[in-house]
DNA sequence: AAAAAGTGTGCAAACGTTCCCAAAAACGTG
DNA sequence: CACGTTTTTGGGAACGTTTGCACACTTTTT
């Protein structure tokens, strides 16, 4: 079951040129006349011509392309970010095909050599926060596969990375939290795997350093998993609030929303009582209760930049070996007083 | 730039073979001995042969893929209903493309037409909320493109359908109002081109007429865009407050969160006053305050029972001329009561 | 022992493009 | 008007598969 188009061979027939002829007219190539252009250009208008992608593809040997791989698309920063890509992509011609790794390594791995076998041009890849061992994208990166990291970028590859100013964006959520007077404040994050969890935990020992507060490493709980398994981030609620903390800096998108329910959910009675500071780019903080003050990374943007990084390895004409790990300021969104006595 | 990967003709070269038996070794298809099988499957597995899906598809004149259309990826509700899809989709062979109709019927039909030329096997969508004229769906599904439509549906195309029972959630968010001893209860709605509008407001209109609570056209107010500009939520919100209702059932995810966003916003003394009842997937809705009830969508089965019902048209020997339209219950979950005098 | 049936394999065409190469047409120029 | 030069066109291979057909060989049937 499958529908009829013209091909260029109809309309060479139709014509009376040969499919050459057509293309070159069609592909607007080489030398050809005026007049023929113009000719096979109306017939194919008239047909309703449209190239067939898949030829064209298996002929280039590219498929105008390009795969994209997050642990998540039902997340506010990540869904923002593919905007970004297909704001640039669209563009440029280009098609995106969306994967998600649902933070599994074995997942992400899967689905980045099927986007491969499907001969996408490019790949844009956030890590999972199990992955460990990239030797299979050294691998396709080494057989001529473009690949551009955004976000959660491993240390030594060298390529393309586009991240946001982890480092300070946790500093000024950390320094925010100290300039309100608190002083225990706790860190929930990531997998240590991640390049985030690790200069976001930098940004928030130099606001405490700054300070002269103790950096204490009980204070400091990961979760391996992202905050996929609630099990795991009550866990960690759980084992942190005994430390009687007065504050809290949240690492990441996930993590933020996902504390602040198993806080309420464990234990209602504090969650109003510490105060919150956290990455997360959802557009509903506003409405949170507790409220809390965010990091927001700005993710349409980091897409954009990322996707023209990306582009531009795809069309070189020479392999290239200038790259570049462009870093984007966050911003400090701060957490709105309560009104009279109410929460709103 | 690109790079190798091994062929069907390799493969056939080094073990002395044609290539037609190796591609009837590694399909499985027709007599081939044992023994030529194996020899190929083992050579295979050795060099890591992956078939060309490109070339696969030009011969065979289908893609393996097929496409979704959605107005955002950023909404909840449509997210799970991607991971549905996924999840069946992956399993039976087939890859999933996403495209973003962002509410625009413009938009939703150049990617359909993207879409269509990149010989996607089959579609699922979910229109958007401007969209009143589907004759470019009619034509590629007269020239036989599959089409199943999930969530938002047309009345008069004879296809599989999948939806929520928006009568009864709306009916039972309505019912949960008035139970709580609302009886000016507005209703905060889609674009009346929208077949879930036009459902959940009968069923908003029975539940009133059970209680006898007459209905009063002015507490209708509909957003033609779905929420997705704020002036257009806001001027509702304004319109909508001076009738002093004391309760509001919303009809869409977006539309939810964005009313009371828009509350908060332009009046937020008046926000804790009314009791809100709403569709929304979010999983964030016990984070909100004031806190609300929710009509949840079962959207991942949505996207799974759709999917089947995609492949199995795909699949068809024949074509199929019996169509079903599923009906999936939804879920009310009630608002939280608030403990003590805080809102937590 | 010959014919029929069954089994495994290879040849070659096809899917719809693009593009190299050569041929043909058009044009200058001495 | 013969020649070179430029412009335009067509022939045909190639991209990596799948598959109808034919052929060769083996086995069964008569």
């Amino acid at each position: 079951m499958r529908f009829e188009t013209s091909t260029i061979k109809d309309i060479a027939k139709a014509l009376g040129l040969s499919t050459s002829t057509v293309s070159r007219a069609l592909r607007d190539r080489y030398e050809i006349s005026e007049e023929t252009k113009k000719l096979v250009l109306a017939y194919a208008e008239k047909v309703n011509y449209r190239a067939n992608p898949i030829a064209r593809s298996l002929k280039e040997r590219r498929s105008y392309s390009i795969g994209i791989i997050v642990s998540e698309i039902a997340n506010n920063f990540f869904s923002q970010v593919i905007n970004g890509i297909e704001s640039i992509a669209y563009d440029r011609g280009y098609h995106v095909i969306i994967s998600q790794s649902h933070e599994s390594y074995k997942q992400e791995k899967l689905n980045v050599e099927h986007l491969a076998s499907r001969s996408i041009d490019g790949l844009l890849i956030a890590l999972s926060s199990e992955t460990q061992d990239i030797a299979y994208l050294r691998n396709l990166y080494g057989k001529g596969l473009p690949i551009v990291f955004f976000d959660r970028v491993p240390e030594d590859f060298d390529t393309h990375k586009v991240i946001a100013n982890n480092f300070k964006g946790a500093f000024d959520a950390t320094e925010h939290l100290i300039l309100s007077g608190k002083r225990t404040i706790a860190h929930l994050t990531n997998s240590e795997n991640l390049s985030i969890t690790r200069e976001r935990l930098k940004g928030y020992q130099a606001a405490l350093t700054k300070y002269n507060i103790e950096f204490r490493a009980e204070l400091v709980k990961y979760c391996q998993h992202g905050g996929m398994h609630n099990a795991e981030l009550e866990q960690a609620v759980k084992e942190l609030l005994p430390l009687n903390p007065d504050g809290i800096f949240i690492s990441s998108d996930r993590l933020t929303t996902g504390c602040i329910m198993a806080m309420k959910k464990t234990n209602p009675g504090v969650a109003h009582k510490i105060a919150i500071a956290g990455f997360t780019n959802s557009s509903l903080v506003e409405l949170f209760s507790p409220s809390l003050t965010s990091v927001k990374q700005p993710a349409f943007e980091m897409g954009q930049v990322a996707t023209e990084l990306l582009i531009s390895m795809i069309e070189a004409k020479r392999p290239v070996t200038e790259f570049e790990t462009k870093v984007l300021d966050t911003e400090l969104v701060r957490m709105q007083k309560p009104i009279g006595n109410r929460f709103l």
